[in-house]
RNA sequence: GGCCCAGUGGCUCAGUUGGUUAGAGCGCCGCCCUGUCACGGCGGAGGUCGUCGGUUCGAGUCCGAUCUGGGUCGCCA
């Protein structure tokens, strides 16, 4: 039966009690972590956010009345403990903060019996994650799951106030937007009141910053919901949180030195870790030839080594025709690894093929300098030499080498390196490996467009050196943008924006957007372009990404309180779900019966 | 949409080449215990092996389909 706590006032979390404390009376509130009931006397573990306190029941403090109830505790009963903090009389526990004290309770009061919960709540849970997330209330009781959300919390208030004291302004835009459809699928919201018409939820306030920047504002930010109808990943949630800001007056340089600093400060408030600044910086063309990824892990080696004029002309047909047509060769050295069973070789072949490679070719430096390779007897010995001394391949070490378009190359051996470091566990431990990548195209050829699309989005500003090659090389064409890269995840990522009208009128004709089609979509933009807007440039970071770093997740599921599982449904509350035939009436809406043949059982209930 | 991994009592797992009543630890329930803290002792309940179908004299174990969860490619301006 549960008590009222009538009358009771917590006074301390648990782990606030310490030696100070002894002697005083207190009041504490919580779960039952776990009860030992040594017959006459009773220990019990009492569990807040704060952390563990030992009660101890006995029947003289107590009564017997009380020491019966005490009997009865059970793993998450809540109670109220009222209580002398005592030094502990028997061993202090040293895994517990409060290892020395105990508090000796007088009264108790039973406030929520509990039902024994499906898995136990403690650290370091081996549970399913599919049971955790379904009872994700229980699961966000476990202390190291609290430890992540509590450390989010100080994450957001460092930044907010880093960007307060720069000067920010903090201003919240709508989540009912426009939809402008470019790039992620938006998630649309019918209305009501204009029957046929929807609302997007924002993918980000883009276009709402850059607004505020026209009004003057001068330095937003704002921690910003965001929402993008995209298959989900380990690091991708349908709706997740930015840190976003947009500056006003300013170029690359800036933006980059205010956020360097907010790094630093979060980094070191947080993990008193020293971020040492200036933060390096590479160009998007160097992080693609050096590691084949524009969001390089730079915490290890094995960098691409470009082949291709070693190659040229050799007798092995997969690389020349990969020169031929227009493509490249290139490699990694895989050191000490030459002697890598067939059946492990064959699976990183799959693994290349399945990033779009056609094949992989290997050569194996063995130990007495004899080669083993897939390619080899296409190759004379010189060739072979040539091969290996420009892959700096000693005896020991696995070569392997993709042949085709640079953008396949480059993926594949990015992939490669990424999949053999992880696998051969090459990447240290508890380094924060930041990165800068600058310079990145403005553009990139859709080939299934069959036109141009902007790279980062439509508004960002060419590199003022590269302006003249618009019209004749758009493809060659450098952006003023920028990804802040954190040990191999893109953490954030900015640019300058257009301000002048003719460059935004011809950025829109390389897109291949009618004039008219640019105002109908973004007109109200534009608009307000002519009025005098000061050249602008910010970034957005994704929140979720980098508390996850921050505390050595694996997943961003594990730094949010509510997350969706792949297929972007929610297993505690089981969103998304069948809605009543009058709201869809009222909205206007019909349900093509065909969607539902796909849908399995919870929608043709119905 | 493709590929890969996993699914055995409440939880985490083990189950040999298919072969008698499917095991363990933890948890849970009962009794005992006044210094425990992964408390201890004694006793007990609890699963037909995600689901459906097939092969077989016989399937947790083999085959097919399917569901659920995870990873990844595509996708993510």
């Amino acid at each position: 039966m549960a008590e009222s706590m009538m009358g009771l006032k917590r006074t301390h979390r648990c782990t606030e009690l310490s030696e100070a404390n002894i002697g005083e009376t207190v009041t504490v509130m919580g779960w039952v972590q776990r009860s030992r009931n040594k017959g006459g006397i009773i220990f019990t573990d009492l569990r807040d956010r704060s952390g563990i306190l030992q009660i101890i029941f006995e029947d003289k403090d107590i009564g017997s009345e009380g020491f019966d109830k005490a009997y009865k505790l059970r793993s998450e009963f809540v109670i109220a403990v009222v209580g002398r903090v005592e030094k502990r009389a028997g061993d202090a526990n040293k895994a517990l903060k409060t290892g020395t004290i105990e508090v000796r309770a007088t009264e108790l009061r039973i406030l929520s019996e509990a039902e024994t919960p499906p898995f136990p709540i403690e650290a370091d849970s081996k549970t399913k994650e599919e049971l955790r997330l379904k009872y994700r209330y229980l699961d966000l009781r476990r202390p190291d799951i609290q430890k992540n959300i509590i450390l989010r919390s100080r994450i957001v208030n460092v930044i907010r106030n880093y960007f307060m004291n720069e000067g920010f302004l903090e201003i919240e835009t709508p989540i009912l937007q426009k939809s402008t459809p470019e790039g992620a699928r938006d998630y649309l919201v019918p209305s009501r009141i204009h029957p046929g018409n929807f609302y997007a939820l924002p993918q980000s306030p883009q276009l709402f910053k850059q607004l505020l920047m026209c009004s003057g504002y001068d330095r937003y930010f704002q921690v910003a919901k965001c929402f993008r109808d995209e298959d989900l990943r380990a690091d991708r949630q349908p709706e997740f949180t930015q840190i976003d800001l947009e500056m006003s007056f300013v170029d690359v340089d800036d933006v980059i030195a205010v956020n360097e600093g907010a790094i630093a400060k979060v980094f070191k408030e947080v993990l008193d870790i020293d971020v040492s600044l200036p933060i390096r910086r590479m160009t998007w063309q160097e992080a693609m030839d050096r590691f084949g990824s524009d969001k390089p892990d730079m915490r290890f080696g094995m960098e691409l080594t470009d082949v291709s004029d070693v190659v040229k002309g050799c007798g092995f047909g997969v690389f020349t025709g990969a020169l031929e047509n227009g493509g490249t060769v290139r490699g990694i050295n895989v050191k000490g690894q030459a002697e890598m069973p067939r059946k492990k070789i064959d699976a990183l072949v799959d693994h290349a093929k399945g990033c779009g490679a056609k094949g992989l070719a290997y050569l194996c430096v063995l130990p007495d300098g004899t080669y083993k390779s897939s390619f080899a007897k296409f190759m004379s010995e010189d060739e072979l030499k040539n091969l290996v001394s420009a892959m700096s391949g000693e005896p020991g070490d696995l070569l392997l080498f993709a042949a085709d378009k640079k953008n396949i190359v480059w993926n594949v051996l990015g992939a490669l390196r990424l999949e053999i470091a992880k696998t051969y566990d090459l990447i240290p431990e508890g380094e924060f490996n930041f990165l800068w990548v600058t310079e990145f195209p403005l553009l990139e050829w859709s080939e299934e467009e069959n036109r141009y699309k902007a790279m980062h989005h439509p508004f960002t500003m060419p590199m003022d050196e590269d302006i003249q090659y618009l019209d004749s090389d758009p493809g060659r064409v450098r952006a003023k943008a920028y990804d802040i890269v954190l040990n191999g995840t893109e953490l954030g990522g900015g640019s300058v924006r257009i301000h002048q009208s003719d460059i935004q009128e011809k950025m829109f004709e390389i897109l291949g957007f009618e004039k008219e089609d640019a105002y109908t979509r973004f007109g109200f933009l534009l608009n307000a372009f002519k009025y005098g807007v000061p050249p602008h440039a910010g970034l957005a970071y994704g929140l979720d990404r980098l508390v996850m770093l921050m505390v050595g997740a694996e997943s961003i599921r594990e730094v949010m309180a509510f997350p969706k599982v792949k297929d972007a449904s929610d297993l505690m509350s089981e969103a998304p779900n069948v809605v009543d035939d009058k709201q869809l009436e009222e909205l206007g809406i019909m349900i093509d019966p065909k969607a539902l043949q796909n849908e399995g059982e919870d929608t043709d209930t119905q």
